[in-house]
DNA sequence: CCAAAAAACTGATAAAAGTCATCTTTTTCG
DNA sequence: CGAAAAAGATGACTTTTATCAGTTTTTTGG
């Protein structure tokens, strides 16, 4: 499957007010995109490996891309969803270590990849964009560590519940006094989210569905009750 | 319980070459040292609580401290055990959030205080120890979502199994042969590192035990078998 | 040093969730 | 379009692990 490449200017990029390069200053951006390459994927495409050495930053343009671990039995843990805007694969990039985890295309996708030394360039030589960036990776690790002790301590159908109100955060769009979220999931990579069994997945929603939390929607979870799903998912022992 | 104060140079420190202010040039040093306040801290004290704000840094400068995120039925989850030269508490202060955990001191610790302004003065002027932060970050993320992909897809034995044998690496002393994790931790709180329950840990434990792959010493466990503990830990499908 | 509290341990039981097998529905692609 | 593959769904069964209740051992502090 040959790369399509497209092209497009960072300065008119929609989703650059939504990435950590807005506010940068017209010299750095330029710099950035005049070193940037972007390349159109489809959906099951991979846009790096676990085990390989980055040479450099992924910026979502368009689509959906997953980032997951394998394990020995070939199980996934799906650590992220990058949706445009986000960057990807910047954890192994900083700390100068392999990629850690796979990306795989979720949803047809536009990304744009910054060179090691660009990237690198503008980091060094703008503290605020460099203030901006640590600021994101020690939120983003407030945010696994709240899921780690989730999952320590949480039942899967809790498990279950929290996702499902973090994806309508991230995705919901909202209509009809409910959340439509808006990312064509699988059961399995539904299950790889929340760190269970496909089937298990399975059942667990039509018991939602049945109690009236939630609809689907062709490929798409609707949330009809995002309150009761919180209950659900806070294990408040009332 | 009045705090004890006590003072060490920083250029004097032991830990100084295990912690990210080793390489600092003098006049960075000395400003942090001269800005620095150290407390002694007995077994059981708090040093900050998850949901409030952080006013500087901590740098461990002796004993060990858990730090950990208490669900709602009063469960612990440990996310990490800090030891003399790690720091502490840096991740909400570079995100500028609140503590989103609580830390403990498991034995008896010598802790040094930095304040925000001092710690992001040198951080912002030195460019190099920026980098060495973030890298620090990062590869700490990485470990994270390492733990998360263990937390979701391995059984509580493998996971005790792997959380001995990390305790062995970051704690052990080596000695006739095996090592012996320098940490006097409860069962309770093996089981907040491992995620699961007491009894469990407990009933792991001596399963452990009567396979010949740790022993006890005192409230110290000594790890006789690491390769069979990692066959332990590792799911191989043989 | 001793009483009380905390930690460690053990056994029984129940609940949660994984696995396996099978079937149906949907999607993909030649 | 239609066959094959993939995804979704359901039921039966097993395993793992949590929970509860109770006992023993160790630690702590007056």
């Amino acid at each position: 499957m040959a790369k399509v490449e497209f092209n497009i200017a960072c300065t008119l990029c929609e989703h650059l007010k939504d990435s950590l390069f807005n506010g940068l200053n017209p010299e750095d951006l330029s710099r950035i995109n005049n070193h940037k390459t972007c390349i159109q994927y489809k959906k099951g495409q991979n846009i790096f490996y676990e085990g390989t050495r980055p040479t450099g930053l992924y910026c979502m343009n368009g689509g959906k891309v997953k980032v997951y671990k394998n394990n020995v039995q070939g199980k996934e843990f799906i650590i992220y969803i990058a949706k445009p805007g986000d960057f990807l694969g910047y954890r192994a990039l900083l700390s100068e270590e392999f990629y850690q985890a796979t990306a795989t295309v979720l949803e047809d996708a536009k990304i744009c990849f910054i060179p090691k030394e660009s990237f690198f360039e503008v980091l060094q030589k703008n503290p605020l964009f460099m203030k901006r960036v640590v600021m994101a990776v020690c939120h983003e690790m407030g945010i696994m560590e709240e899921k780690l002790a989730e999952l320590a301590h949480k039942s899967v159908r809790e498990r279950l519940a929290a996702n499902l109100l973090m994806l309508k955060e991230t995705y919901g769009m909202e209509g009809e006094g409910s959340f439509l979220i808006d990312l064509a999931l699988s059961r399995e990579d539904l299950a790889s989210i929340v760190g269970t069994a496909t089937e298990t997945v399975i059942r667990l929603l039509s018991e939602f569905k049945s109690e009236g939390l939630i609809a689907f929607e062709g490929k798409k979870i609707r949330v009809l009750e995002p309150k009761k799903l919180a209950k659900q998912a806070d294990l408040i022992v009332a």
